[in-house]
RNA sequence: UGGGAUGUCGUCUAAUGGUAGGACAGCGGUCUCUGGCUCCGUAUGUGAGGGUUCAACUCCUUCCAUCCCAGCCA
């Protein structure tokens, strides 16, 4: 990981952390990463993950997993599990640093005994609806409690009458004393603790009331003595809050909150509410569908935790909005890919070719490289005959100006192995091309012929009886529309859903090779794009994700 | 129309009073047994107006635009 630390780019949180090392404020950096384990983990909770392991690597420090459990109602041990195995995947250790708000709940409940008895909390009566009538709009102020002047005495009694479970869920809670008046909503005596007669993933049936995350994220961070908690955006007008709480109880820190961008891609959804979305509505094929942007997706998708972390760095942190061309996050992978992914040929379109000067039965091994970026990427032979099949695409019975794939009269190279000129156009009753018959050069052997002559058109193929069926799976963005923002008044992102966003080929066939192949395992089909094998692979039919294309000059041109 | 924040190439992001730079995307070329890769070249930007200054993305000021906040969610 050395390699790519020289590459991570700096940003204002690693300024202020500058500063406060330069300045003597720490001399020992701690992050945290806070998920609430609800959910399942998207390329956006990526940024955060390698924002604060990030940080904790560069300045050597520590970097806690900590999961933000205070709502039994909807957290899941499923989701602790998944969350622990997609930060894993993306490179990251928390080692013995593993941390749960709910460890602090014993902790968390005699500092609100001590907000209490310092006349700061109040144990309140009025009901949710009545809570939001009191706590005013934006514009106007709120009104106190009639239940904010109680006695310490009885505070306390009620408190710990709500604990011991005399209470309904719903008819009290705790709430801090803080400013009815104040322009901030979060402010205006907050909610300390509810009472929730859940059973929760880790304490059981332990707690009758649970604390509010303004007030649990605070004291967790202060207790782990983070340095620095880092969050998004919509955090920010919590702030003051976080730094009341911490400044009216006697914690051993006092964290500095800061608030940077969260991640937006062009041509998806981040939240998890639309995400939950597609996969309840059936849009998607669960999480982890390959166009999915969640770890699990990308991760069967078959990106790599490399790329994921070099766009982590590459789109680097800041305080403004933004959304992140999808382009930059297949660059990386490409990036990585090309270095590392042997190369494989397969034909996704196939169309018959007969070599008619080609001896029948006749069967050769050609070499061919694995990979040209990697020397020590090795050779691999490829079973070579008569009849083969060649991608549709790259013939054209008349070729436009530019064109040098194959095309009647026109010589070409079949990669690894002859040049060939197609000499003859077979075509069924409807005027469909089903078959080119074509002369090759025996001198030609390997892809190159002594005389030096340039061939410049080069095409993949594999041999009909040597090649394997395969299945192979073609997406594309999951939405019609790059920036959320641009949804029209009155429609939502539902509306501009990509119909086309999967594609399911099982015409597609491949070298032999591609017979025995692992989940998970990523290749460069020539000329096509990387590909991974997907969990639903079998041996009967290899199965294979496209990750992405390659760039493709050619047909960029031609769509201008 | 209360409060909080943010506006720099198409996109993301640097420049902390001293030459507006990088990356992706784009375009053009080079190279090539992948129309991939490589390499080279190239265009495009400080939201607007005022002010301070020898000098302003940076400081002051007015405006404009966008985002967030009225869960006993996080």
């Amino acid at each position: 990981m050395d390699s790519e630390s020289k590459t991570t780019p700096t940003n204002f949180i690693r300024n202020i952390i500058d500063d406060d090392l330069e300045s003597g404020k720490h001399d020992y950096i701690i992050t945290r990463f806070p998920p609430e384990p609800n959910g399942y983990l998207h390329i956006g909770h990526a940024k955060s993950i390698c924002l604060n392991f990030g940080i904790a690597r560069d300045y050597k420090g520590q970097c806690h997993l900590r999961f933000d459990d205070t709502n039994p109602a909807k957290e899941e041990l499923e989701y602790v599990e998944s969350i622990m195995e997609d930060v894993r995947w993306l490179g990251w250790d928390w080692d013995e640093r593993l941390y749960y708000a709910s460890d602090y709940f014993d902790q968390l409940y005699e500092y609100a005994e001590i907000l209490i008895k310092d006349g700061k909390a109040f144990v309140c009566d009025l009901s949710i609806d009545e809570l939001r009538e009191y706590r005013g709009t934006l514009t106007e102020p709120g009104k106190d409690s009639p239940y904010k002047n109680r006695s310490i005495e009885e505070n306390l009694d009620l408190f710990r009458r709500m604990r011991d479970g005399e209470f309904p869920e719903g008819s009290k809670s705790l709430r801090a004393k803080i400013d009815m008046a104040s322009p901030n909503l979060n402010m205006r005596d907050p909610v300390v603790y509810r009472i929730k007669k859940t059973e929760h993933h880790r304490t059981g049936d332990t707690w009758q009331i649970y604390p509010m995350y303004d007030y649990t994220h605070c004291v967790s961070d202060a207790l782990e003595m983070i340095t620095h908690s880092l969050c998004t955006l919509e955090f920010e007008d919590h702030r003051p809050l976080y730094d009341w709480f911490l400044d009216q109880l006697p914690v051993p820190s006092h964290p500095r909150q800061i608030e940077f961008a969260r991640l937006n891609l062009t041509y998806t959804v981040m939240s998890k509410r639309m995400l939950l979305e597609l996969v309840e509505g059936g849009i998607v094929d669960g999480w982890d569908d390959p166009r999915m942007p969640t770890i699990a997706g990308i991760r069967r998708r078959g990106f790599t935790p490399e790329s994921i972390r070099d766009f982590a760095d590459r789109i680097g942190v800041a305080k403004a909005n933004s959304v992140v061309d999808y382009e930059l996050l297949t660059f990386c992978l490409r990036e990585d890919l090309n270095k590392r992914a042997q190369r494989r040929m397969a034909v996704l379109d196939p169309l018959k070719l007969t070599i008619r000067n080609y001896p029948e039965g006749k069967i050769e091994e050609m070499d061919a490289e694995n990979n040209p970026e990697d020397p020590d990427g090795g050779h691999r032979k490829v079973k070579f005959s008569r009849e083969l099949y060649i991608e549709r695409d790259d013939f054209m019975e008349e070729p436009v100006k530019g064109w040098f794939r194959m095309a009647p009269g026109k010589e070409v190279r079949l990669k690894h192995a002859y040049y060939i000129t197609c000499e003859e156009v077979i075509k069924d009753e409807n005027g469909e091309i089903t078959e080119i018959i074509c002369s090759y050069d025996p001198n030609s052997r390997g892809g190159w012929t002594e005389d030096g002559r340039k061939v410049r058109g080069t095409i993949h193929w594999v041999s009909q009886a040597h090649c394997i069926p395969i299945e192979v799976r073609l997406f594309d963005h999951l939405l019609t529309i790059a920036d959320l923002n641009d949804v029209e008044e009155g429609k939502s992102y539902l509306d501009y859903i990509n119909p086309d966003s999967k594609e399911i080929n099982t015409k597609a066939f491949g070298e032999s090779s591609l017979r025995d192949t692992k989940e998970g395992e990523k290749f460069q089909f020539l000329r096509l794009g990387y590909f991974a094998v997907d969990k639903d692979t079998s041996e009967d039919m290899p199965t294979f994700n496209r990750i992405t294309g390659l760039r493709d000059s050619w047909a960029r041109a031609q769509n201008k």
